[in-house]
DNA sequence: GAGATTTTGAGTCAAGGTGACCTTTAGCTA
DNA sequence: TAGCTAAAGGTCACCTTGACTCAAAATCTC
């Protein structure tokens, strides 16, 4: 903050947008929304939904609003968090413009109408847009940090039953699991976890029969927020933490 | 990103700031450096150092140039992360300005110079300043968000080192701990994890000899970034996660 | 110089969490 | 009925943790 007055002619206006990485689980896979640009830049390369901040509107209120625009979904059924800001003066050619993007996790979401824009939205599996496609802009970079802070949540919080429509089972949960994190869960000792983590869980009292196996007992989901203990990916392998911008473990003090 | 031109009329182009949360630990407690306002609005009022980003430049990179204009201190000797967008259309009486706050923190810092615009810039304790003084802006909630931050990054990283100069000894990182975290810890079973801890601490071989007691043994940073395992509070009180905007399912992460 | 003081550093022990694995239960189908 | 599947519960060895004790190496005090 500084003192200067507003207009002052060395700090140029910037444009901001927001971006939504808007994650669900079907068919035994993570999948992320993603629009194909029917504009340049990047015409015709698939990209995240997102637009930008109008007047009198929060970042919050702008993802909500983009929300429901490309998905038609009420925000207060899903989780949604900021993730941050990408900047790259470089990031867009149309001009200055800085995104601060936004993190989406929600039950297995309806085929998206056409978002306003009349653009095409589809689900695409996370795994194979991260290893093959290529996104307009910085997106792919942006999937990348989302991909990781979501499979990070799922360790230290709760959300991860935001994926599962109430009611649901230990297993739909642990499937989730297991779709996010890329590997499978001893279920028997998932079970002990989930049930023994304080407010994780609330019993609704009834039993899904499926169509083989042992009926299950359905729960819905509890208050707690956070995971106590946590549910670590026991492997660790390849676990960053959030981005320092100078290299942390920096060159001597 | 949407389709369209950037010049439109419909998107308010935005000011952008950035804004620093720089952390250190002097005479034990922890500080955070605040400038006086020296001009309308809030004028008088103590703030957190900051300042418009300037055309062509990343927000690390204006983050980095505050950081070195208000501390004359070189940012790659601190570490320095984004902590999140700050948006409230009202939070600025002079117009629509958002700001994206960084968290600094570094070892026991020179009186900071006074900054290149002249303005008064004094160290001051956290502790003191979250539950008494009132801050311009929205800096009082921004300082709130950035304690929690630090503190649960204690936990999982090895950031706390970074507190220390080099080179340091097991009781100087654990009063980062304890001054950070605002508890005592056990030596004993302080110096069992850090030292456990792969790639934490590289002995120099060298030791410190106190004014009284048994000299000690005097260590360097070492790569690993992550603390595996992690370094929990155990007492595990009001800890939040990341702040989700839509309450994810029910209040409070 | 002897003992008290202080801080480092090592070790013990019980409690609890974790991963690997086994067993039983409750439904289905052949 | 036998066989299959997934749920649910249990066992056990291993490890981490917190609380605690004890020895080591320096200074300070008398």
């Amino acid at each position: 903050m500084t003192e200067t007055p507003l207009r002052a002619s060395k700090h140029a206006p910037i444009f901001v947008t927001v971006d939504l990485v808007i994650f669900t689980v079907r068919q035994d896979a993570l999948q992320v929304l993603l629009i194909e640009r029917g504009n340049e830049p990047y015409f015709g390369l698939p990209a995240l939904p997102g637009g930008y901040v109008r007047e009198g509107e929060t970042l919050d209120q702008a993802a909500l609003r983009e929300l429901s625009e490309e998905t038609g979904v009420d925000g207060r059924r899903l989780h949604l968090e900021q993730l941050r800001a990408y900047s790259d003066p470089e990031r867009d050619p149309r001009g200055r413009i800085i995104t601060v993007a936004y993190l989406a996790l929600g039950p297995d979401l309806p085929q998206p109408v056409a978002g306003t824009d009349a653009r095409a939205a589809h689900w695409m599996p996370v795994a194979s847009v991260v290893e093959s496609a290529s996104l307009a802009f910085d997106h792919s970079v942006i999937l990348r940090d989302a991909l990781e802070r979501a499979r990070s949540q799922l360790e230290y919080t709760t959300v991860a039953a935001v994926f599962c429509t109430e009611p649901f089972t230990v297993g739909d949960l642990r499937h989730i699991y297991e779709v996010v994190w890329g590997f499978s869960l001893d279920p028997s000792n998932f079970r002990r976890k989930v049930t023994h983590a304080e407010s994780f869980l609330v019993p609704t009292g009834g039993r899904r029969y499926p169509d083989v196996g042992r009926p299950a007992a359905l729960y819905r989901r509890g208050p707690a927020r956070l995971l106590v203990p946590p549910l670590l990916r026991s492997g660790d392998v390849t676990r960053s933490s959030s981005m320092p911008v100078a290299p942390f473990p920096l060159p001597s003090v």
